[in-house]
DNA sequence: GCCATGGCTAGTA
DNA sequence: GCCATGGCTAGTA
């Protein structure tokens, strides 16, 4: 597995409970600040084996960013269940977004 | 070639 | 709604 690769995994394990990141702020935290889509590929491919808490990764709009009704779906009920709340598919960044510090 | 993006326009109201 | 972006997994041979 490759660095930038690794370091993803990295940054999107590190999201705490009850907060989100969106896919460019991984990316920037990765090191690769224009790799938005590369994350949405890693969360798409592994976060199944991985056990990743992917559902805590969302678009830079606030939006779920799933197509798929069902996925969407389960994600909305996990980020519910860490008492994030979602209306109409947006989740509230400046309330939920997680900003890490220096 | 894939991808669960993002940012910037054009065009509507 | 368009399109530039970029790092690579999964799957075949």
């Amino acid at each position: 597995m490759k660095p930038f690769t690794e370091d993803v995994l990295e940054v999107i394990r590190s999201i705490p409970e009850g907060r989100v990141m969106t896919y460019g702020q991984v990316a920037r935290a990765a090191g690769s600040p224009r790799a938005a889509r590369q994350v949405a590929r890693v969360l798409h491919s592994m976060s199944r084996k991985y056990g990743l808490p992917w559902h805590r990764v969302i678009n830079a709009k606030g939006e779920i960013a799933l197509k798929n009704e069902e996925a969407a779906y389960e994600q909305q009920m996990s980020l519910e269940s860490e008492g994030i709340v979602v209306i109409n598919g947006r989740i509230s960044l400046n309330q939920f977004q997680y900003e890490k510090e220096s």
